[in-house]
DNA sequence: TTCATGGTTCGATCCTAATAGAACCATTCA
DNA sequence: TGAATGGTTCTATTAGGATCGAACCATGAA
């Protein structure tokens, strides 16, 4: 009876502090080599190549060989929403024990990227302004962006012609790990948080998944969505 | 370093078989003793009573007790959630590999219990039909039941006045495991499969998560949703 | 070719944690 | 009170797997 469901499988290879690590490391969906994951898990390149083929093995990671390097990315947004749920149990299961919220942390919540869709604070704001208003809309039991939704994001200078050619969904909600309400994922999630970059509204801060809002900038993302 | 994210700490938990299968067991938001619970692992009494410590201690369950019998259950929403996320990606990885999809793997599909509410196709039809009808409404940031919700509601015989009094939210989305799309959660959620229950047009089938509809209560159901 | 770099494979070691036997505690019922 | 049942604690055993040293393979540069 050495069975189990198939829970187990996938939660034992995410259970290793090692590998949790690696997992960590690409939440904000960018491809890794082998060598920096194992500098982010701590542990020699060995160790790491096990742990990757182990991941790869369940489906959890992806490589993509380009030369002598290998980058490992996510497999998908499956994935990470796993990861995200994890945090919120993790991050219920904490307090009360050693809730250490340093600076950082709070960066985090305010506004992190999560794969590759903005959350936190500021994007949960975001996606209550869209259901509120009505910048969205059912079609096909499929939720999409509103005429009135792409008239608020021309002001971004964003226009249905942005969305990239893709089966994938338009708009998806995605569970918020640190305030545990929805925000906006999907193509359409993509697309806003790639376009805030671009204006220099924010900028990624290096090595980490923190989302960095100018002064002005914030300020402008407040008055869009106020 | 041996620290590594808390969620691996939590991922480790659901990682063991044994204790994979008694969340599995718990995810139909029923309260088990220690005992059946070891039966479901298919381990010894003393190693089950030392996995529900451990799990106690990450808060992944909770334990109420009555006389000499200790029940357990699912420590909260978020957790089913995650076990949830974590049948999605095994899902997604076993495929190819031994897609043994059993005939009570159809029913589960088709129509099962989730914590307390309904998934599978019936609940993500049900949950379609209230977003593309406008039975739910924006209400202070928070999903609600909308007048005209209520009205079709009335059909089953229940009303505003069904809700308990409580801060659990009134609506909820959570994904679900075999379609991928949401499926309505909440104490909304709870109360309509609670009625069709009541109702007799499906039942429970013991010692499983399915639910089982009459033939006249699906066709109810249908036309309820039609 | 030769050397350096990035990754993987193999083998040996070591440690954690899952397991069940035995004993013990608490509750119910006769 | 004593017997039966349900759970927990303690202990020793055991197995799986995480780890790294060493060797090996592939790519890119000199």
């Amino acid at each position: 009876m050495k069975e189990g469901p198939d829970i187990s499988r996938i939660a034992a290879l995410v259970g290793d502090p090692a590998r949790g690590n690696m997992l960590n490391a690409l939440m904000d969906g960018r491809a890794l080599t082998a060598g920096e994951l194992a500098v982010e898990a701590g542990i020699t390149k060995q160790t790491a190549s096990s742990h990757l083929a182990r991941l790869m093995d369940g489906r959890l990671i992806e490589r993509e060989i380009q030369g002598r390097h290998h980058y490992y990315r996510l497999a998908g947004r499956e994935v990470a929403a796993l990861l995200e749920a994890l945090m919120r149990v993790a991050d219920a299961s904490g307090t009360g024990r050693r809730t250490r919220t340093g600076p950082k942390d709070a960066a985090m919540r305010k506004a992190r990227i999560c794969y590759d869709h903005l959350a936190g604070d500021m994007g949960v704001a975001l996606f209550d302004r869209m259901m509120a208003d009505g910048w969205l809309m059912e079609a096909g039991g499929k939720l999409a962006v509103s005429p009135h939704g792409w008239g608020k994001l021309a002001v971004i200078g964003l226009s249905p012609a942005s969305l990239p050619k893709s089966n994938r969904p338009e708009c998806r909600t995605c569970l918020d790990w640190s305030v545990r309400r929805h925000h906006l994922a999907g193509s359409t999630g993509k697309l806003i948080l790639d376009q805030l970059l671009e204006l220099g509204w924010a900028q990624r801060v290096p090595a980490t998944r923190v989302i960095d809002f100018s002064a002005s900038g914030e300020q402008r993302f407040q008055s869009l969505i106020s």
